[in-house]
DNA sequence: CAGGCGTCTGACAGCGTTGTCCGCCTGGGT
DNA sequence: ACCCAGGCGGACAACGCTGTCAGACGCCTG
């Protein structure tokens, strides 16, 4: 910027005020002082810049996994959001652990992004309180803070999308419908497993429920030994995409009535079709941007609590009948 | 900063020192010090350190699409990478869009990465020019630059896995073997349809061949009149994931024998399995971080063209023999 | 006991911007 | 001829940090 100043012949304010789009400068000086931006190459230094404002135009994005494709569809939402309002998107995986969570929030913190949207992989938040105070706006997406930090959150409606699920197979006739769900600490799976319990009632049969971080070989196992019960399951609910995925390929061939939590691609070409519980991770991410953006135009309400719908789409695996 | 200094009873600078583990310090006053930081929930500035420090530990990568399964594995990858370094990511999908490409990277630049990996969506990348001689490395993934940037690359053997697609399915006595691209703009494209050919020779025919941005009326079109035709294809190579899975809608059912470029999620479970030629999305993002990193360190030595192999993976779809 | 040395600490400048404030110049009114 | 307003341009400090260098202190040596 000083270059360009002594390259226009003009001082280093003036140059400022150009690149700003301040009034009160000539406009013959400010195309002098153009002309030498772009014979210079200059680029404006946004990190002094930040050092300066305070604001840094970056927003903060910890998901669990890019590589996993719901929340590729929410990064990709978030960002063009992000984006739309001038601003560049700082994202990292936590790969469901607690600790590079927290790394990653505590590392956004230091670059002073102007606000954070989290996909929390832990329970204990408590890291976050020192942020919060010093008013950097969070959304929570996907799940919910501890208990006690109260921050917009944007979640799905997990148990409810899990209830409509069980009750579709019971109404083809299912009594027997087993559960396979997500380690129970993470939320959504514990809100699943609530949902398919509130469906079933009274049916609800423990031995028929497993619930753990999901290995190809464990489910393997959990689905053999259900079936190998002297009341063996008719049907299936997977709390997840990826689950369902493998549920798929170890039932292979085997006729199981099967509903899944999470669309996926292809779910309609397989025979019969997959029936699943559709969640929209755009619109998710969509409202989640949104909703931080609000919060940095000064939106100083008390913090939104969002539930998005879920919705069944019946393709063949939910409907077959019960023998 | 300032607040810790005088909270502990020292100066500026030895707060500083403590900060980045500087010897000098007397073990009793870095206490005091750590004391007085955990007292205050103090977290360095990153961004005044970056324009102190001339770094900014941040890398800027530019993909096509985050949403993607194919990017966004490569992002993931490279994410692990840059985190590994100590770095943060700023990342930015161009959506195919040149424009956006050139506004990202200069975004990019002018939040002084230290680096970036770039895909691009353009031809046209004079704009990198400045950057490039300013000694951002850059590194580009999955599609060169413009002839005459000379810059490291990592691209896959497109045409040589196009053409191992096509020889596999004339292997299966298929003559008839048709082909649907994407844009031929796109390098990969261009490239694939050079493996195409050569592995055709003589058996190439324009008419059984199709390349454009995919979109599933034009695909359905596109194969409806090469199905029309009196001597129809009685096999079809498919220019990469989305146009694979297009397809497979689109045939539903008819019996066409398909190899598709790019793995997929599920292939394996279709009837018949889908079988494709394989890329690893995490290898090129890994092998494209870890170049950046060797630039980053200082090496200077001509620029790297490495070139990863691809995989066929038979799973029943592309052995389906010409009747 | 002076001098020298090593260890620790601090003052100061500057990274590239922007906010504040001041001064210059021009032109129009008296 | 003089004054003042208003439109421009520029000097200076500050944002939070680090690099440089010099000073203070204690300890050992001759």
């Amino acid at each position: 910027m000083k270059d360009v100043a002594s390259a226009a012949g003009v001082a280093l304010k003036t140059v400022s005020r150009v690149v700003n789009d301040e009034p009160g400068v000539h406009p013959a000086t400010a195309e002098r002082v153009r002309a030498a931006i772009d014979r210079l190459g200059y680029s404006r230094n946004e990190s002094a810049r930040g050092l300066r404002t305070g604001m840094t135009a970056t927003i903060g994005l910890v998901i669990e996994d890019v590589a996993d494709p719901f929340y590729a569809g929410l990064s990709r939402a978030v960002e063009d959001v992000v984006i739309d309002h001038g601003c560049l998107l700082l994202s990292g995986s936590s790969g469901e652990e607690p600790g590079r969570e927290r790394e990653l929030v505590q590392t956004f913190c230091a670059r002073r992004v102007d606000g954070l949207i989290v996909v929390p992989a832990g329970d204990d938040h408590a890291y976050l309180r020192g942020e919060l105070e010093t008013g950097t706006p969070v959304v929570f997406a996907d799940r919910p803070p501890e208990p006690g930090i109260d921050v917009d959150t944007v979640l799905a409606d997990n148990a409810g999308g899990a209830e409509q699920a069980v009750r579709h197979l019971l109404t083809y006739g299912h009594h027997r419908i087993a559960f396979l769900g997500d380690d129970p600490a993470i939320y959504t799976a514990a809100e699943r497993l609530a949902g398919y319990r509130r469906a079933l009632g009274g049916l609800f049969d423990p031995r028929l429920v497993a619930m753990r971080t999901p290995s190809p070989d464990d489910v393997r196992a959990d689905l053999r030994r259900m079936l190998a019960l002297d009341a063996p399951p008719t049907a299936l609910f997977t709390g997840n995409g990826r689950l369902t995925v493998t549920a798929l390929r170890v039932l292979e061939g085997r006729r199981l009535a099967l509903v899944g939590f999470d669309d996926f691609e292809l779910a309609d070409l397989l025979r019969p079709g997959v029936s699943v519980v559709a969640q929209d991770p755009a619109w998710m991410g969509r409202v989640a941007a949104e909703l931080l953006f609000r919060r940095l135009r000064g939106d100083g309400g008390p913090p939104e609590h969002v539930e998005l719908p879920v919705r069944l789409i019946p393709r063949g695996s939910g409907e077959l009948p019960a023998t």
